[in-house]
DNA sequence: ATGTTC
């Protein structure tokens, strides 16, 4: 058992202590705090800290749960040059993230379509473990989506040039070197472009149900009534393979490190090594084949409520309002003790929250800050924020990423026995699609921590601010 | 998250 020190209402502190470099800061309010200090996602934010080249503290945000090696929902920055690089700090789904477009339309526009639209949307966007089918790829053309993410699906006809601009660091990491990935995760790339997956991953419409702050909301184009599309997948098999070559590649290089890991997990590589940067190269591939993925898939969506509603592009006015990643590691340059300082900054089920007048953030939103999209589970809300200065300060620009679980896969099929889960969505107004034999118990509602106390936490204590919220009406799951 | 154990 990890104990918490309280720094204030939403911040607290797990103390230096042993090998650790640097403190933990969690954010959370009281009743969280409780129940994480009898899991293991605390002992994983403290072994993060152990880590060479990590600058300020080992971070933890208010959704965090235990993952593989780091916590999910932590955020870790490395100095460039002193730091190591981890795949576990990573996760699974690199770049798995979230778009949100949003569209001249009305809730009462499409009342009596929604199960028509929720129909072509599952019919026409693959979806499940395993899918494949939705673009097809030559060898020459997936190195292509590699290198150039975004870029390339706009090319090929799946979207718009503003799509590019909303998306965050436009839909492309420059530094992907598609020779560096296996021919397996190649082969399991060249099959999935264009579809969802399975788990957590969904196609959900919605409509604003609240706006917060009417400014910010004016400058997303947001207004109460409104109905939105969102978006949550990653990099499918082909991010998966490559983190799972890439833990495997370090721990053969693991005697070269002049450190002790605390967690064989936590494998990884000095930065500035051969290994550390085969892996960023790598991760870079993945994170351009996600953005391609989800680019590809709004695109699509497009087309069905098109058809489906029989309406001019004009009409619908479906436009990407942001699209964020939260698995990632980038380059950033943050400011430490009144100095400038280049840090390689891990988000694992953490988003970034860059705030107004950034150079990274695109011109639509400089003045107001980059928006944040935060799912909630299925039954509930989803909501939009907006990065602030205090996030910059404190956190290397970044916020929380969802509502994180609660219960374990097999807890919730356990919890789901003798309901109808799909039936219960239905009768809150939510009409659900799904794919896998257990998908809706997994994911039921109940599995998830209440979404409105993890955006409390992140805006009370200033990391982000509330913008909007979503509620569900149409939901495809994988 | 994931052709859920090459």
């Amino acid at each position: 058992m990890t104990e918490l020190k309280k720094i204030s209402e939403y911040k607290w502190e797990v103390p230096q202590t042993g090998n650790m470099r640097v403190p933990g800061i969690v954010y959370a309010n009281k009743s969280m705090i409780k129940a994480l200090e009898k899991e293991g996602a605390l002992k994983q934010v403290a072994n993060v800290a152990t880590l060479p080249g990590i600058v300020r503290a080992s971070l933890a945000m208010p959704d965090i749960h235990q993952g593989y090696g780091f916590s999910i929902g932590g955020v870790a920055a490395f100095d460039w040059e002193t730091g190591v690089i981890s795949p576990g700090g990573v996760g699974y789904d690199i770049n798995c993230g979230v778009r949100l477009a949003t569209t001249h339309l009305e809730e009462k526009d499409i009342k009596t379509k929604v199960a028509d639209l929720v129909n072509a949307l599952y019919k026409n966007i693959p979806c499940g473990i395993g899918s494949k089918g939705s673009v097809k790829l030559s060898v020459k053309e997936e190195k292509k989506v590699l290198e150039q993410g975004s870029k390339w699906a706009v090319k090929e006809g799946f979207g718009e040039n503003s799509d590019v601009d909303h998306t965050e660091d436009y839909g492309c990491m420059p530094n992907a070197d598609p020779d560096i990935v296996s021919e397996r995760a190649l082969e399991r790339g060249r099959k999935q472009l264009g579809t969802l997956g399975s788990g957590n991953h969904f196609l959900e419409i919605g409509v604003v149900e609240e706006i917060y702050d009417p400014e910010v909301a004016r400058a997303f184009r947001l207004f109460e009534g409104q109905v939105t599309l969102m978006l949550h997948s990653g990099s499918r098999g082909f991010g998966y393979q490559v983190c799972d070559d890439f833990l495997a590649f370090m721990v053969k290089h693991a005697r070269k490190l002049d450190f002790e890991l605390p967690d064989r997990q936590l494998s990884c590589a000095m930065i500035q090594s051969e290994e550390g940067k085969r892996y960023f190269n790598a991760m870079a591939c993945a994170a351009n084949y996600a953005w391609a993925n989800r680019q590809i898939m709004m695109h699509k969506s497009r087309e069905v409520f098109m058809r489906t509603l029989e309406i001019s592009p004009r009409d619908l006015g479906m436009t990407l309002l942001y699209d964020v990643c939260h698995n990632i590691a980038k380059k950033e340059t943050h400011i430490t003790e009144g100095k400038k300082q280049v840090v390689c900054v891990h988000r694992k089920g953490a988003t970034r929250a860059f705030p107004a007048g950034h150079e990274t953030v695109c011109d639509a939103y400089r003045t107001v800050g980059q928006p944040i999209i935060i799912p909630g589970d299925m039954g509930t809300a989803s909501y939009v924020l907006v990065g602030t200065e205090k996030a910059m300060e404190e956190t290397f620009g970044s916020t929380c990423h969802g509502a994180g679980r609660v219960l374990s896969r097999k807890a919730a099929k356990k919890a789901s026995k003798g309901r109808a889960i799909y039936r219960e969505l239905e009768d809150k107004g939510i009409l659900v699609r799904w794919r896998g034999r257990n998908t809706m118990a997994e994911e039921m509602p109940d599995a998830y921590k209440d979404i409105s106390q993890v955006i409390d936490v992140v805006h009370g204590a200033g990391i982000s601010k509330k913008v909007a919220k979503l509620r569900p009406i149409g939901v495809v799951k994988g």
